[in-house]
DNA sequence: TTCATTGTTCAATAGTTCTTGAACTTTTGA
DNA sequence: TCAAAAGTTCAAGAACTATTGAACAATGAA
């Protein structure tokens, strides 16, 4: 069974925000942006949480349409989506991750 | 007792973004902008709910710092606290709020 | 095959959020 | 004074969210 992702559509705005509304994601998706292009492993975000957990922030992020997700091994491999986003919400990423920038930085292991 | 709003500093994106993650806020924020620099007493946004959830949902507004309420008479005239918002967050209301106005317009009575 | 690695899923639990209606406060106006 | 209007607060309940650890599946390497 292959992963499931909105469709460009499906994704709304409310629940963007909602997602992004919460510590965890921010961090991930600031480090995903700071990844620009390339793909993150989930094990890159060990250190905000247990496995399980960062898990379930990685699928509300994936069901949000804020993220994509792709097997490769045994990795799964996030990405921002930010072609997707700034079509719907032209400057929302950005802006969200200029801001996020000055948040504490984040102690990621192997990041 | 004088109404609580925190300070400048005190306001947080993810707290924001995640208060700004519900469409009945969302769509209050809207109307706000809408309202461009005037006041809205709260009576406005009574379709889009009950009287207390309205408050409730105003109040969770203004403690992450997105509103400013002002008593006046028997009425709270609420306000976007956009210079606030732009200085902490330049671009953010901005882009939320063109996003947001291409969502299905609101019954707003009085509005 | 066997084993370690990577990540998902499940059940349980604790905590939070949303919504409602009733009771309440404050202000205004008759 | 008395009543109406505008909001707030409270308690209760439903629904949702976050977190954990254990069990599980899939892949790749020895």
């Amino acid at each position: 069974m292959s992963i499931h992702h909105p469709t460009r559509e499906q994704i709304s705005l409310a629940n963007v925000l909602a997602v992004l509304g919460d510590p965890t994601r921010l961090a991930i998706v600031a480090c995903l942006a700071r990844n620009d292009g390339r793909s993150c492993a989930c094990g890159v975000f060990n250190s905000l949480g247990s496995k399980s957990n960062i898990s379930y922030h990685l699928a509300k992020m994936r069901e949000a349409g804020i993220t994509w997700t792709e097997a490769v091994g045994t990795n799964r491999l996030i990405s921002l989506r930010r072609d997707d986003l700034d079509t719907l919400f032209p400057g929302l990423l950005d802006t969200i991750l200029a801001a996020a920038a000055d948040l504490p930085p984040l102690e990621l292991t192997g990041g």
